[in-house]
DNA sequence: GAGCGTTGTCACAGCGACGTAGCTACGTTA
DNA sequence: TAACGTAGCTACGTCGCTGTGACAACGCTC
């Protein structure tokens, strides 16, 4: 017997584009950027193409609402990380804390992380300003919490706060990729670790520091 | 009167080989692995796309070709940095000296170090094994390096070797790329500097560390 | 259970890139 | 200057993806 139509179930509008927007995201991750297509998207979703046409108009609108989504959530992970005021807070245990916190976040949606992590290249330009800006953002809040970090553990350091923040980031962001990547041999709890034998390596005020 | 035909010059075949790669290479800077083709990059160098089928088969091999010129070119400008044997020398002038040789070399071949820097993520599944598989290489020699700095500045320092390795090589590529990015705000030098004055907050020995 | 709005499909026209077969024109050599 | 080898071109068929307009099925309401 010939197998029945298989038509998909009808749904609302907003649980189609959810269900779009999770199968674009499965695309992103299996082929990078290069391989999004309408087609691959509603292949992934089991459904003709002219119902992503209806829903999101086109890719470049489709993939902005995926970025949008993605980042927020992102940033929702981050900003429950963040301290709003460290007052009176440890800046140490606060970055060995956040590094932990952070990455049991990433391994929570890496599908999520993966995207946002990925490298700007291939993405449909207009997501590139997107991405750029909010990363400028956290760098800023990143540098601010750094310069009272420093401050906290002991006066002027002699460090360049730009570069120091960028720094901070960029292993951060590594230490991401590396979670995601071997999740088993590099853990949150690993990767914590690290940063505080790292951090007790440094004098506790800069004035232990060599002339 | 009509233009004349503009036929280009007619090239030996090995000059024209470099001629595509070199249009390969500013096609991917300009629109990533994902704006590659081989009608742009045909386009590029002013041929028809018969020429480049000639020469190089089809895409993958073209661009394998390309992947292959460019990390050779930016492992050897590597090779000329990292010393052979670094006995006798002072580690931390040996990592303040190479970041600034380093970002000396990206800024002299920009177009190639963008390439390598990329995130293999667009690129095609074949390149990614050989970008990571030289990244891995790499690290294991940074990796070598740091273990010699380490032990070369005091003995047991409780540190993550391999999670310090790369977060050394995490640091640099985002050097690099910054100073792609921002040539004027982010020199060779500005970018050593904070080296140095990071290694000058570590203490001299790990004995001094906080318990 | 007839009517109707909504969800989803089918089918078609068009585009851009791929590969290839067969031809043209240039340069070298005799 | 005639012949030949080679660099390069034109032209064509194919493939996969894009949008869109006409149509079918579902399920809710009365």
């Amino acid at each position: 017997m010939a197998a029945a139509p298989q038509r998909p179930a009808r749904l609302a509008p907003q649980e189609r584009r959810r269900q779009l927007l999770d199968a674009a995201l499965v695309v992103v991750e299996a082929d990078g950027f290069g391989g999004v297509s309408i087609e691959a998207i509603a292949r992934g979703a089991s459904v003709t193409r002219p119902v992503v046409y209806d829903l999101f108009g086109d890719l470049d609108r489709l993939m902005l609402a995926l970025i949008e989504r993605e980042t927020d959530r992102a940033l929702i992970a981050l900003r429950e990380i963040l301290p709003d005021d460290p007052t009176g807070l440890d800046p140490d245990e606060l970055l060995v804390r956040g590094m932990r916190e952070f990455l049991e976040a990433v391994r929570l949606e890496p599908r999520t992380w993966r995207l946002v992590l990925l490298p700007p290249d291939g993405a449909p330009r207009a997501l590139r300003a997107r991405s750029t800006e909010n990363r400028r953002r956290l760098a800023e809040e990143i540098a601010t919490l750094l310069a009272w970090g420093l401050e906290r553990r002991g006066g002027p350091s002699g460090l360049d706060h730009e570069i120091m923040a960028r720094l901070l980031i960029a292993s951060g962001e590594d230490a991401a990729r590396v979670a995601l990547d071997h999740p088993r041999r590099f853990s949150p709890a690993r990767l914590a670790d690290a940063t505080r034998a790292l951090l007790r390596l440094l004098p506790a005020t800069a004035e232990a520091a060599r002339p």
